[in-house]
RNA sequence: GCCCGAGUGGCGGAAUUGGUAGACGCGCACGACUCAAAAUCGUGUAUCGAAAGAUGUGUGGGUUCGAUUCCCACCUCGGGCACCA
């Protein structure tokens, strides 16, 4: 063979052309043979064409069907556009051409963008959701589900975003702005269609663990569906004294606070509200308030940091279903209209949001819940006592009771028979600490501790008031002798408090029940102190935590978790809630699927007969929005007039179109079956190829693109058109390229490189390589041409060996260790694509061809085996060494390499040897030495005697085939 | 605030049923080849130290013969949710 130089371009051309002459990667489906389907997310073909983190997942994809095929896989890898939308509509109206003739360009340039790069798409399977035979199984499926009631029109206020001239999604939201534009949405009501997602909230919730998805985009969609597991309770309305016929329902997950109810809150938009209007004395300023919070934005009204509003409707009363009392009613806008019942129970002592809007409106505050420390055990023994947290404003330091060993504890003890507790701890710090100069005495919290008392030997639970105390004066009166042995009066800030607790973790007995103390004194220690005002206030905050219940009648010493099923049986009924909203699927623009349905006045909503489907979009002439909030699509008299179905009145055609993700939410499901005119999918091809075996993209999709796309599947599933519950059993993110200055690659930075530059200068294998190694496939990662080189060099590597092995042909002699190695590395590689841990599978590639170059004699066959394992990465330069050495048929469809198990197997190892869990030497071990022969081995060295001498060796592990570790 | 995830050389990163920390690559230094340069090849490259040796995987504790890996507390960064009752 002549030796040649390694010419990318020449190579990479050459083979592109022969792998599309040969339709070398049209989809396969030989019967018999396991099936493998491997995607894409579809890109959004985009005016500004691919920068190099884009092709990042098609080389994951491409290398993972690759190696599929070669393992004799049966494999679906498509490609299409996902061209609907905002950003197409936009582009097209900036450079003045239609949308249809943009998005034809912007694919036109991605294809040859993607192409160079040598993916091994099955291109006769291409769609696009544009395209009317793919859309027409969209308006198909949204048919169906008006059929099943799942798709309605709701009149509800929407997210308007004003610069895009259009309703949005929850889903279309980042941080109550317009995710695309950033604009503020504001509330709109109009009438929209709006599909029923909550239906199928809990079967998405469930079906999530079969799924192999990454962790974090299952705790995504967790998040986003938001179930909440509560209880409503019905308040009866009183005015007059007399009952009213309406009712306020309200939903809350903290049913076993129902006790400590002092006010109820109603959202500004509640339906009640005007129903009370006769009964309310202040209408006018309840309809002041109304207007004021409608003039809010979104992000206004939600910024939880503001200060609380609302008004009370005066002359009504709410009654507690628990216990009868009659509570104030307010209107605030820190209840939402739209969760839950859009009401609430207020319950200050143990909410954050009710317990500041109490303390601004000077509400009551009723504690039900005391704080639980320790775990509950069987038999507990009761005592009842105190603590108190002794503050000196003064020096600003607490009084402890000082231990001889350092300890600080509380001043503490229990309630002599017949006394008030409160007395009784007041008693036993004035007798403990000699203090007595009180200006101030102050309940702060009452806790339940359940500990184990060592000296006894008894399960206790300890009920304890915790009281805040406030000197005068730290002077001090003689001290109860006894306990003046063991313990005295010492001083000491919080922080000193603190840090002794934290510094030392002890659990037993009455240091546990003192620990609890201590949580106590930490809190006290929190609470503010105002300086500035004579009151010598102190401003708690809200008890949130579980605990053991007070003040709330026969269930009064249940834990919450216990009260929470009791009341909810005994005064309500459970209930679950969603975060996660019907899906609005409406939009005012022309750039989108038209809703397939018929405005009859007569008939009302008239789906259009399935036979007429697709409804095309018309060609306009401006399809810029009208501003009215109507579609552009309003304006075509011609398209919009209709002929009712049913009874051939005059009607009119609905004219708003789909949102952006309704293609994308099936259209995995068509590459199956690209061309087929009676059916979305075949049901034979579909259970053959469904599901989706590996899906690839970004992790930007998680809780929009991949949530429709499981309800929509869900939806086809109930009227079996697939048979799947789930479209994608396993995702993988790959993370996003960043440019070398850390920042995203954008046109508007001016940062940006393009894989065709890249591709020119070093190849396309070697861009592929690149990025793979870069780093783990789905973290993100800054772009670096620079390490590039490395690539490039490795391939130059394996390029030049061709020559070195091509001169040993007729050498029959094995190398063994080398041989070993391979198998070590078919084994590390097959199991590394498996996982997609690209990185590590090329640096073990490197390291083969590395020990390649250095051996005198490298076997054609071992070389082969190498260049197989490297063929899904580098398919060009593989291909052609391949033909070189004198293969007729393509390397991408020979058989993957499997390793011998029996050449993996090591004859020796090094033992490592510790001593005292320090490495002091190595030695070189047969793998059959017994743990007796490799410690003679071991202590006849000199390197360890040096260590050993004169010592005793108290104990020995040995790991077999790793180390020894000897303890003196 | 709540829920996840992650912190390792100059840089990207490797190694976790607890067993040699830093594989592989980039960069850097020196050497070979060259009139010279580039390319290529070779050697070295965690820190302190002349060396022996010691230290070292965000910080502080703990368990263990032995911890990047397990436990507790904290810090920092990234992501999701957020006035969601």
């Amino acid at each position: 063979m002549k030796t040649g130089k390694y010419d990318h371009q020449k190579i990479e051309k050459k083979w592109q052309k022969e792998w599309a002459k040969t339709k070398r990667y049209k989809t396969t489906e030989k019967k018999g043979k396991k099936k493998c389907y491997v995607l894409d997310m579809f890109p959004y073909p985009s005016g500004e064409g691919l920068h190099v983190g884009h092709p990042r997942g098609y080389i994951g994809t491409d290398i993972y069907s690759r190696f599929k095929k070669m393992q004799g896989y049966n494999v679906l890898h498509p490609m299409g556009w996902d061209a609907f939308g905002l950003p197409a509509e936009q582009y097209a109206i900036k450079h003045k051409v239609h949308p249809e003739i943009a998005v034809k360009k912007n694919v036109k340039r991605y294809k040859e963008q993607l192409s160079i790069i040598g993916f091994n798409y099955d291109w006769e399977r291409e769609l696009s959701t544009t395209d009317p035979a793919f859309y027409k199984w969209t308006q198909w499926t949204f048919l169906k589900m008006l059929e099943k009631g799942l798709a309605y029109q709701s009149y509800e206020p929407i997210n308007w975003c004003p610069s895009c001239q259009t309703g949005l999604a929850n889903e279309d939201l980042e941080g109550g702005k317009c995710e695309r534009c950033g604009s503020d949405v504001e509330q709109k009501p109009m009438r929209q269609w709006v599909l029923k997602i909550t239906n199928y909230a809990d079967r998405m919730l469930a079906d999530l663990d079969g799924l192999d998805w990454p962790h974090s985009v299952k705790e995504s969609q967790k998040n986003w569906i938001g179930r909440s597991e509560g209880a409503e309770f019905e308040f009866k309305l009183v005015a007059h004294s007399k009952e009213l016929e309406q009712a306020l329902t309200v939903f809350t997950t903290r049913a076993d606070t129902l006790f400590g109810v002092t006010y109820v809150v109603l959202a500004p938009e509640h339906e009640l509200i005007v129903q009370l209007q006769s009964s309310i004395q202040n209408w006018t300023d309840v309809q002041n308030y109304i207007t004021e919070v409608k003039n809010k934005t979104e992000i206004e009204r939600t910024d939880a940091t503001k200060e609380k509003t609302g008004v009370e409707l005066k002359g009504i009363t709410a009654v507690n279903p628990a216990n009868g009392e009659a509570v104030p009613v307010w209107i605030a806008d820190y209840v939402l209209h739209h969760y839950g019942t859009g009401a609430v129970m207020a319950v200050p002592a143990h909410d954050e949001r009710d317990f500041a809007f109490a303390k601004k409106f000077g509400l009551v505050i009723k504690k039900v819940v005391a704080r639980e420390t320790g775990i509950k055990k069987e038999n507990e023994e009761f005592r009842n006592g105190g603590a108190a947290v002794v503050f000196d404003p003064i020096s600003q330091k607490y009084a402890v009771a000082l231990h001889t060993d350092g300890k600080p504890l509380l001043f503490a003890g229990g309630v002599d028979a017949g006394e008030h507790v409160h007395d009784g701890i007041v008693r036993e710090v004035k007798e403990e600490s000699g203090l007595y100069d009180f200006k101030h005495v102050e309940w702060i919290e009452t806790s339940h501790a359940h500990y184990f008392n060592t000296a006894k030997k008894v399960n206790r639970v300890a009920r304890a008031e915790c009281l805040l105390i406030i000197l005068n004066s730290t002077k001090t009166k003689s001290i109860n002798l006894e306990e003046h042995e063991k313990f005295t009066l010492g001083w000491m800030s919080a922080d000193e408090i603190k840090s002794w607790w934290l510094s030392h973790n002890e659990e037993d007995g009455f240091l546990h029940y003192i620990r609890f103390l201590d949580e106590s004194v930490a809190r006290a220690i929190e609470l503010e102190y105002d300086k500035t005002s004579d009151a010598r206030k102190f401003i708690s905050t809200a008890f949130t935590d579980h605990g053991i219940l007070e003040n709330s009648g026969e269930f009064t010493g249940s834990t919450s978790t216990e009260a929470r099923e009791k009341i909810t049986k005994a005064f309500g009924k459970k209930k679950v809630t969603y975060k996660l909203k019907d899906w609005v699927f409406s939009r005012q623009r022309y750039w989108g699927e038209p809703i397939p349905v018929i405005h009859c006045l007569a008939c009302g909503v008239v789906p259009v007969p399935e036979k007429e489907l697709p409804v095309l979009l018309p060609k306009v002439k401006s399809y810029e929005p009208s501003g009215t909030g109507e579609s552009p699509l309003a304006t075509i008299d011609k398209w919009v007039n209709v002929k009712c179905p049913k009874c051939k009145s005059p009607a009119k055609r609905e004219t708003n179109t789909m949102p952006q993700w309704a293609g994308s939410s099936w259209y995995y499901l068509r590459y199956i079956d690209p061309k087929n005119k009676k059916a979305l999918v075949d049901k034979k091809k579909e259970k053959y190829w469904s599901p989706v075996d590996m899906y690839v993209g970004g992790t930007e999709h998680a809780t929009r693109h991949l949530i429709y796309a499981r309800f929509w599947h869900k939806f086809l599933y109930d009227i079996k058109v697939v048979h799947r519950l789930e479209p994608f059993m396993r995702l993988q993110n790959q993370g996003m390229i960043l440019a070398s200055d850390g920042r995203k690659m954008s046109k508007r930075w001016g940062n940006v490189i393009n894989p065709d530059d890249i591709v020119k200068n070093y190849g396309a294998d070697t861009l592929r390589v690149y990025e793979m190694f870069m780093g783990p496939f789905d973290q993100s990662i800054a772009w670096n041409t620079d390490s590039i080189m490395g690539a490039r060099r490795f391939i130059e590597k394996v390029w030049r060996l061709q020559y070195n092995v091509s001169k040993n042909k007729k050498q029959k002699t094995k190398n063994t260790e080398l041989e070993k190695l391979l198998h070590k590395t078919i084994k590390k590689v097959t199991e590394d694509i498996e996982t997609m841990q690209f990185n590590t599978a090329i640096s073990s590639m490197m390291i083969v061809v590395n020990e390649m170059e250095k051996a005198d004699e490298v076997t054609v066959s071992d070389f082969k085996l190498c260049i197989q394992l490297l063929a899904p990465f580098a398919p060009h330069v593989t291909e052609a060494i391949w033909s070189n050495l004198g293969n007729k048929k393509s390397i991408h469809i020979s058989e993957w390499p499997t390793f011998d198990k029996k050449k993996i197997v090591d004859t020796v190892f090094t033992l490592v040897v510790q001593i005292n869990g320090k490495v002091r030497a190595e030695m070189t071990v047969s793998i059959d030495a017994t743990e007796e022969e490799v410690k003679q081995l071991v202590f006849a060295d000199p390197r360890i005697e040096q260590w050993t001498k004169g010592k005793e060796v108290q104990k020995t592990f040995y790991v077999k085939g790793k180390l020894l570790s000897i303890v003196l």
